[in-house]
Parts: C-alpha cells; structure tokens; sequence
DNA sequence: CTGTTAGCGCGTTCAA
DNA sequence: TTGAACGCGCTAACAG
C-alpha cells in the first residue's frame, strides 16, 4: 500500500523523527548527506503524506472551503477564480460545495461537511442561508466570510458590492439619459437585504428627481432568466416604462427577449441596464449595458480576509463597481 | 475546544467504545437507555466528528472529488448536478477542485491535494490530462472517471458522448436540409481525441453524401466564444459556406455574433447547429439548435461508475445525444 | 451489553 | 545531529 514515513525511516537507515523534520523542510539541523538519502528514499517508495495524519496531530488544514449554491447566477466563476489565484499564492488548497438554492437541508449538509473536515476557513458565494444554520455556522469557531451578499447586521463578515449604490447609480444613470418611468425587474426585493437595498437605492434616486414611484414598476424575481421575462409579461398592461434595471445578466437577457418577443425593439423601444457585468453582456445583442461589480476581487479579498481575521475582527467590505455603456441604452 | 467521544463517554459514564458505536449508528446491541444517554451527552456537547480521525483509522472516505476545468464551458453545472444528486443518494460528500485551462501545474496540484485525502474516487469533468499526470492518476490506485471526454486508449473509463456521432448526426441533418457547402468550427480537432472523432463524423457524412471537402471550412479552435468568431473571420474570404457546426455552445454564439457583424442573418444567410445544447442556446436569438448532451446523466453515471468499480473493470460509455430543432437552421 | 487495548500516520517534545 | 516515545481522535478486535 501507500508508503509511510515509517517506510521511508526504514529504507533510508534514520528514524522517523528525522524523516518527518526532513519533509517538512525543518532541515536546519540536518546532515546533507541524511536530507539528501531520506529524499531518495520518499521518491522511490512514491511517497504520499498522509493528509488526515497530519491534520489529526497539528490541528491544523490550509484547506478552504467555498460553498456555492446552484442558484442561476454566472458570477461564481469570477469569484472563485479571484479565490483560486490569491489561494495558491499562500499555498492553499480550495475544495468548492454546493448548497443549491435556499435549501435549508443541503446548506446544512455542506456546512456539517467543512466543519467535520475542520477547514481554515469558509467563503460562501451568494449564499442565503437560513438562521438555523447561520447560527450553526457563528458558533462553529471556523473563520467564515460571505461574498457578493452584504447584511445589516454588524457582526457578519462580507466582501460584496454596495447594492444601495448600484441601484442608485443604475437609476441615476438611466434618469440621465432622459428616462422618467423606470422599471426595477428580478430581484427579491422583499426577501434578501440585498433586494431591499437596491429598492431603496432605486426609490432614492427616483425620489431626487421628484420622479413617480409606481409600484407595478417593481417586479419581484429571483435574478433569473424567467423572472426577467415575467417582468415584461407584467409590464405589458403598462407599457409606460421606458427603461428597466435588470437585476442579474441573466434576467437582463429575460427582459429583452421577452421583449424582444413582444415585437418591441432594444433599445430604441426599451432601454436595458443589467447589474453584474459579466461575459454574456457582450455576448448578447444588443449588447448590454451594465452596472459591473468586481468579482475576481471580491473572492481575492476573500482569502486575505480569511487570513487576516483573528477571529474577532468582524470586517465588512465594500468592492468597487463601474458603469459600462454598451448598446441597451439609448438617449431619450 | 471541540468536543471529543471521550468527553461523551465522560458526561454519559460509559466508554469511548460505547460512544464511538452508538454515534456511528451500530447499536444493535445497546440498551435504549445508553443509547439515548450517549446521543443527548453528544447534543449537549455539539459533538462534531472529527473525520480526519476516523479516515486515518479506517483508511475510508466518503468523499469523491471532481476536478473541473475552467475553460469557457459552460456545461459543466449540469454534469455537477448529476453528481451532486446521486452522490447524495449514497451519502457521499463531493468536493470540487478547479484545474484551469490545459495548465499542467494546476492540474498536478488538484491531483496531488485529492490523493493526499484518499477520497473515494475521482471525476474529472473536461479535463485534457497531461501524459505525466495522467500516469501519476494511473498509479495512484484511487479509481477516477473521466466524464465529457473520451479515449481511445481501452484502459481508460469515461463516459461520454461518442464525437463520431455527434458530427455525422449533425452534418446529416444539415445535409438533409439541404446544404451542401458545410463548415465545422472551433473545436481543437488535431490536438485532442475529442476534436479528431469529431472531424471524422463530419468528413465521415460528406463523403457518404458525395459532397467536397474543403479544408477551409474546418476551422481549428478550442470551443470558445472567440473561437467561433475566428471561425466567420476566416470563412468571410470564402462565403460559400451555407451552414456551420460550432462545436460548442459558446462557439455558436461567437459563429452567430460575427456573422451578425458581418451583416449576415441567421438562419437566412448562415445556418448554425451548435453542440452542447444548454441553457444558452433558448436564451440565445435566434435560438440554437442543438445537438444536445446528456450532461446531467455523466455526473450521475459517473459515481454509479466509482460506486461500482473493482479497480479493475476499465467501463466505457456512451450517454445519449440528440437533436433539438429551434431556429437557427434553415431549409434551403 | 459494555469496557480495554492497540494501533492508524504523523509531528513534537525531550534526551542522547 | 538524531532517535525514542507519546498522543492527536477514532475504530476494531477481543474480553468480560
């Protein structure tokens, strides 16, 4: 079977003790000749270290954990690729889980199985978890960050963007190329802080400009593709609207094609501003115009975060995010 | 700190024998009074295994890692599904490792960091393995499944779409509609097996049909959005093509965009078929059509296949391909 | 029905 | 500079 230290001890005429300090580089003290004869010895028997072994003595894993839910978002690849590069730097290793969407069980599930692996640390992309588990989660001593999902409670660490400023910016934006009736689509508005923030950000700017705040302007969703259509299927008995925040590409690609479907054109019946940003704005035609957020430095500031947090300091990020003007809005 | 069964076994006056057996679920021979008196000390303490113990003891793991690339697929949420929902059926915890695109370094390194945990088994979903890596999985005894790819070396198992087929079903159907001057893009059809089965089910269905083959219209890539557009960039010196194979989603989409660009319309100037048939080819306009993958049924065949495997029996199999008419192929 | 004991593979004192 | 011995938390005989 798998060769131990013990093997290798054996064949190279030294002890354990030594072969263990030998291969984990604690040479200092060390004979040339011996470090070179116990590396010899490891490279012919093919030697493997036992990772459970040595967890088990040291208490320690350089192993993160990154639970993603399987909700219809194309962000996570950002992220955890911002998450990969900055973790290999520090010679981490990155195991990712899935949690599916809002379900309770499988979010329990992933989170018993880092806890049960004593991972160094736990970033969870665009998870909504549930209290029952959050609070499995505080209690857990496992250094934990939340990413692309920001809370109002002080006391819970997370790296995301500002969703007040986005959709207030995404207003703003739209009222500036001569809008006046905006819409608000795919988001849940009534549920996730997230959706409530962006519906503030929406109101205010709506209200600065003495706009009217009509509420079949405001369609709930959850950030998919369908809820994007659905709020064209609303807005159809009202067709007032002139432009529309999309709260996810995804929906944003709802939007217009139901749109689209509809026999209206984008943008000069219809004006689209998407919020994420990613690949498939540019990807889609028109191509869309979007409120970009910064994924790859969300999961990148995710590990230092991780690595700086003595466990106490409950630190709450906010990560830049920019307007890219492409073809879904027009001037009016 | 995190409590141990010997801290159980202490609150509930019984052994560490006693406890390890009852939390472990053999309590065929207990009182139901120790039984309870064991699990309530266990609750009280929020008793979390610790499973680096139990794996170094019982050389078992429960868990299978999938190595994924991150190469400009999109597919591969499907297959995670697959896996995800039948390794639950089996209580098996999954974990994902990113390997990059074709970097060996990054692939050696997820390699290294799943056989240092001796898990269960091994899926890699798309992943181009270089010769050395590939034979350090070979040797390492733990049993892996290729998924997405196929070989044609008889010793490695995969499960898989047969390429052949895809590319002679889909230049059929093309033929049947009526095109005779058809291109085949964006997949890396001198480098990888996958990429030559293809190419030879289309050349296969030409020349069955009589018709020219032009090396032109096979137009090398690596199944990317820029792939399909490079595609059209190269066939715009030669317009005689009336229909394309973009061997992958996202290469359809580039294929389609560029054509755009080009003034072309779709499918009245350029038919496109498109091989995956995910999400995007419905969110597309017009809609693709698609040779469609059965992506979910690899993931879940996939840990039938570790479940199953006697660390000898070399399975090889083919899942299900089929045609999904939309609207981007037309009748000429 | 339950307890005792011996490791699993490794890092870490403490001596030598 | 090196080695012997202990223990991490747990399971698996083997007694009783």
């Amino acid at each position: 079977m798998a060769a131990t230290i013990k093997d290798i001890a054996k064949l190279a005429h030294v002890s354990i003790a030594t072969v263990s300090r030998i291969l984990s580089d604690r040479t200092e003290s060390h004979t040339e000749e011996t470090i070179a004869r116990v590396r010899k010895a490891a490279k012919e028997l093919a030697y493997q270290k036992n990772t459970a072994a040595i967890e088990l003595v040291t208490k320690k894993s350089n192993v993160v954990a990154v639970i993603v839910s399987a909700t219809p978002t194309n962000f996570s690849n950002q992220i955890i690729d911002g998450i990969q590069k900055k973790a290999a730097k520090h010679h981490l290793a990155v195991i990712i889980l899935y949690a599916g969407e809002n379900n309770t069980e499988l979010q329990r599930k992933a989170l018993q199985t880092v806890a049960e692996r004593s991972v160094m640390g736990i970033l969870l992309l665009a998870i909504n978890l549930s209290p029952a588990n959050l609070k499995f989660l505080t209690k857990s001593t496992i250094p934990f960050v939340f990413l692309a999902l920001s809370f109002q409670d002080k006391t819970i660490p997370f790296i995301a963007s500002d969703d007040f400023q986005i959709a207030y910016q995404a207003t703003n934006f739209l009222i500036s190329k001569g809008h006046r009736k905006i819409g608000l689509a795919a988001a849940d508005f009534h549920i996730s802080y997230t959706g409530y923030r962006r519906l503030a950000g929406y109101q205010k700017a709506m209200q600065e400009h003495q706009l009217q705040l009509v509420p079949d302007w405001v369609q709930d969703g959850n950030y998919s593709y369908q809820s994007g259509r659905r709020a064209i299927q609303a807005y159809m008995k009202n067709t007032q609207v002139t432009a529309v925040i999309a709260n996810s590409d995804l929906a944003a690609m709802g939007v217009a094609n139901q749109a689209l479907d509809f026999g209206l054109s984008i943008p000069n019946d219809l004006s689209i501003i998407s919020i994420d940003g990613t690949d498939f704005c540019t990807m889609f035609r028109p191509q869309l115009t979007s409120m970009t957020q910064s994924f790859y430095e969300m999961g990148s500031q995710g590990i230092d975060c991780l690595l700086n947090r003595k466990l106490s300091t409950a630190a709450q990020r906010f990560t830049a995010v920019s307007i890219q003007e492409r073809e879904s809005v027009k001037n009016i």
